[in-house]
RNA sequence: GAGGAUGUAGCUCAGUUGGUUAGAGCGUCAGUUUGUGGCACUGAAGGCCGGGGGUUCGAGACCCCUCAUUCUCCCCA
């Protein structure tokens, strides 16, 4: 047969690995710096954890997992019947009664509700797992890919979004990826849906304004005149997402626009707080760019939002996070407000290959390649080998008693820098070459003073 | 879910208005060189031209179907 992958997944050689180690290393030690646990979680849910958390789209995105013996012969009436249903579009538990993660958010408030009594409120954790989805893969877009997150459930405190704001902040800077940082709050734009007809608005507002970058202006009006809205509330949107300059112009434009609005009023005051806190002197100047048209999709978000674009490319968002109130509520733990953020690892790593951002010294690999030059000469080499190992020298030993061209061939390929050859000469006067690939210099020294050799 | 592009050697790709036995570069293997790689030269191996059907005297090329990859929209990290 011919082998292939499953759409949308990849294989990892060993350059990309060291590659992404050093994004999820970097991510890891700002989580750990600020405070965070690391947390895992299965790799698969039971399909109802995870059925409806996601919006309709979200649920067609979810890998399904089949059930197991539904060839058993007793059971194979229960089978088609249930399998009749999943046909119309359902989901039957005699089918399918786990799914894939489809994000980490999800399981993180499953583990919190499960284990509430146990747990040290405020709860920090960090989470670095791969998620599945079930999408149409392009660019930037994968079926298996990793986030990683950090939230903290249990405080309403908005320390916890200068904290994370900040750890976005802090391994951008470390990465050396340019971004923006855009943040908005979720009561501003309640506020708005409030004054175009009510609440319940807010979904048909912002849908269609956040895709205002890509689609125009004229496009959103389109959808919204779709969505019902009309003439004056039109207009309202319209002075809305005009609003533009740095962020103390943004914030007195909209204490205008919607300040007579209690929540709204909330929302501004929670967004001049966090860029206050994290630059009070120069506000302009901050690093966090308010952005009005941030929306998100997801709908559990009730205050802060975030989301990270990387500049200087083309390429979706790298991050995004947001407040929660009431996450556990779906799990029968009410009033356990959260907040988290994420990092899309796969993205970031496309990012830093377009722009070429990753370190040369990330290719850390062998530094001796010893020669086989034979069966005794092999076997001297081996003990000189281990020698090495125990010296903390990542050193290997050629396993094939092949031609020097093919030796010599193999250590260039893996970039191994010094090779060690001992023939049949080096065998009687107990000495070894060694040689630099690179330099092409070599010279001959005894084989017990090989330990203290330095090779770099 | 909607739309576009591309499938030819291990890899990257040529292949003219349809015309004899399908090519190049890189890589692989062998040799020049049996204890010294990179460079050079010589030679060799390697192809159901993604799959199926059709048009034609004749298809890698044209038409239809299908599969795969990739990109855009929707949505997302």
């Amino acid at each position: 047969m011919k082998p292939t992958l499953p759409q949308g997944t990849r294989d990892f050689n060993a350059v990309t690995i060291r590659r992404r180690n050093y994004i999820f290393d970097t991510i890891k030690n700002v989580f750990e710096l600020y405070g965070f646990q690391p947390l895992e979680t299965p790799a698969m849910e039971n399909i109802d954890t995870l059925m409806g958390k996601y919006g309709e789209e979200g649920d067609k995105l979810l890998f399904k997992i089949l059930n197991n013996g539904l060839d058993r012969p007793e059971k194979q009436e229960q089978a088609k019947q249930d399998f009749e249903k999943v046909l119309g579009g359902k989901n039957v538990e005699g089918i399918t009664e786990r799914a894939l993660r489809y994000d980490l958010t999800i399981p993180f408030a499953r583990y919190v509700a499960m284990n509430y009594g146990q747990l040290n409120f405020p709860f920090k954790r960090y989470q670095v797992q791969p998620v599945w989805r079930a999408d149409r893969p392009q660019k930037g877009r994968y079926r298996e890919f990793y986030q990683c997150d950090a939230d903290v459930v249990g405080s309403n405190s908005l320390l916890n979004e200068v904290e994370l704001l900040n750890i976005y902040k802090d391994v951008f800077k470390t990465l050396n990826i340019d971004v923006e940082i855009k943040i908005n709050n979720r009561k501003i734009l309640s506020a708005l849906a409030e004054l175009c007809g009510g609440n319940e608005r807010i979904t048909d507002i912002t849908v269609p304004i956040d895709k205002l970058d890509k689609i125009g202006w004229d496009k959103v009006k389109a959808e919204l005149e779709d969505r019902g809205l009309q003439g004056l509330q039109i207009k309202l949107i319209e002075d809305y997402i005009s609003i533009e300059g740095d962020n103390t112009t943004k914030l007195d434009a909209i204490r205008s626009l919607i300040g007579e609005i209690e929540i709204g009023r909330q929302g501004i005051k929670e967004l001049e707080y966090l860029l206050n806190y994290n630059s009070p002197s120069t506000i302009h100047h901050s690093p966090f760019t308010i952005d009005f048209t941030l929306a998100r999709g997801l709908n559990y978000y009730t205050g802060t939002i975030i989301e990270v674009k990387a500049l200087n490319v083309r390429m979706g968002s790298i991050g995004g996070g947001g407040r929660y109130d009431d996450l556990t509520g779906l799990f029968n733990v009410p009033d356990l407000p959260g907040v988290g953020i994420s990092f899309g690892v796969d993205r970031m790593y496309d990012v830093m290959e377009e722009l070429k951002l990753f370190p040369d010294s990330l290719k850390n690999n062998t530094e001796v390649l010893f020669f086989n030059l034979g069966e005794a000469e092999s076997k001297a080499a081996y003990n000189l080998l281990q020698l090495l190992r125990s010296n903390n020298v990542k050193a290997e030993i050629y396993t094939e008693q092949s031609k020097f061209d093919k030796q010599f061939k193999y250590a260039e390929r893996n970039n191994i820098p010094y090779v060690i050859i001992i023939g049949s000469k080096e065998l009687e006067t107990n000495t070894c070459v060694i040689k630099n690939i690179q330099s092409g210099k070599q010279e001959t020294i005894a084989q017990e003073v090989l330990a203290s050799f330095s090779f770099q």
